[in-house]
DNA sequence: TTTGATACTTACAAAAATGTGGGTACTTCC
DNA sequence: GGAAGTACCCACATTTTTGTAAGTATCAAA
């Protein structure tokens, strides 16, 4: 009975930990956020994601889609036209990953006047 | 009225993206997720968080220090004697973070799967 | 007619994260 | 007496991440 069986993010050896990189990523997180929005062109979710290029988001993007979290749609017309979602199980994880950005936020008062100290 | 004033993680200037870095970052979400159980020494947070190294681990330590999420408590002893627990505050953090892993441990099979296809 | 928008890809370079091995000062266990 | 445990720090090297700039094909607006 191989570790793997019971999925565990501080066993170094299962797979979770990938995936959870991939959602924590700097960009995987406030890509999530922002398609709780509904669905969104990728010139769109640059934009409204403040400082990301395009590689980075491009790369985000495919690795939440490797995982099934976000679906993308493209349509063959010039000029190009794709539109990215997510998916069932892309809306719970941004639920949670939305939690916590939201706790941070509230927060960041206290925090940042802890950091001053 | 600078855009500081109200939190948002999609802002690229806001110091909200900085704290989020630290959560999210690869060790600050399993030593969250760690400290769930409790005051731990730093040995035994080493062991608990597989992979994770000396270095990595104090770095980590240090930045939820910082951000006010984590107590670290020093006993002037030899050989070394030190405490970490989570602040109030980093339990309301680690609750979120928590509810995110145990997420997608939950839907490991369903990503793997996906994974594959 | 030049510019900008679209959704990327690729090569290259820079920056950040991470690992490695060593050292510390003492104690206890074998 | 030698080894291991404690909680680190430091310098160095490597790895990973991230950014930058250019290129692609086509259309529409100025």
């Amino acid at each position: 009975m191989p570790d793997d069986l019971i999925p565990d993010v501080l066993n170094d050896r299962c797979p979770s930990r990938m995936v959870l990189n991939h959602v924590t990523s700097r960009w995987g997180v406030l890509v999530l956020i922002a398609l709780q929005d509904g669905t969104m062109r990728f010139s769109a979710l640059r934009r409204r994601i403040g400082g990301v290029s395009e590689r980075m988001l491009t790369q985000s993007l495919r690795l939440l889609e490797e995982d099934g979290l976000v679906l993308r749609t493209a349509h063959p017309v010039v000029p190009p036209h794709v539109e990215y979602d997510l998916t069932p199980l892309g809306v719970e994880v941004a639920e949670k990953v939305h939690a916590l950005a939201a706790c941070i936020e509230g927060n960041l008062g206290q925090i940042m006047a802890h950091r001053t100290e």
